[in-house]
DNA sequence: TACCTTTGGACAAATTCAGACCAATGGCGA
DNA sequence: TCGCCATTGGTCTGAATTTGTCCAAAGGTA
């Protein structure tokens, strides 16, 4: 335990890349150490690392179990990464996440009857 | 023109599907005249209206220059239609819209210097 | 130099999905 | 009821996309 190391995870993430690398540099940890724990090629989890690579959901369960974080909040993570690259790619203006949420909200009543 | 035909434009859309079927029976077209004159197969054109299938950008354009409606209007719908059924799927929290929007808002600056 | 970690590129494998085709269903007028 | 036209439903495939693998290159450190 290195009581000197800034813990990363005081910064304020912007992608899941950099979260999953952040947990892995606070836990001290090499590439080669955490992918062979959870059984993925070293590069693989470099690339995700880097955002080179979309992460699977078995992967997000296989981190979040291995550093002990909530899986739900990687998986949110991913998923507004997600979204944020498409409207990026899109170059889409940001008042469509707000009808989005709408279109959610009236998809959700129509299923729930 | 029956102007005893209720506008379908009044109503508000919750799907890009929707909102291009609104578009044909406005016109008081069918399927296959749309179809021909956007050169698209009919059934893959009544699909894309139930949502069954997803409309490439090219048949985004093709339908909004031929119904004349502005072609950015029609990407945004798809595309909010889109993230919302991706929370449906992922049965994500709405929250990630903000978060969304923080990420695409802060890699737009990273862009721009 | 030797060693360890990370990055980069090329490629194979797997997945995903639009699009095509045709059969089946539905509605409506004669 | 029959015939016609519009719409829907099912299956398949070609093509694009993308994960995952392998190995070489780069970077850092003692």
């Amino acid at each position: 335990m290195d009581k000197f190391r800034p813990m990363a995870t005081l910064k304020k993430y912007t992608t899941f890349g950099e979260h999953l690398r952040a947990l892995r540099e606070d836990a001290g940890q090499t590439l080669k150490e955490v992918a062979g724990n959870i059984s993925i090629d070293i590069s693989l989890l470099a690339k995700i690392e880097r955002n080179e690579r979309q992460p699977t959901k078995q992967l997000i369960k296989a981190v979040s179990g291995y550093f002990r974080v909530d899986e739900k909040e990687l998986q949110n993570e991913f998923l507004s990464d997600q979204i944020a690259y498409k409207i990026l790619d899109e170059e889409a203006d940001l008042t469509i996440l707000k009808v989005a949420e709408k279109k959610v909200s009236y998809l959700k009543t129509l299923r729930n009857g």
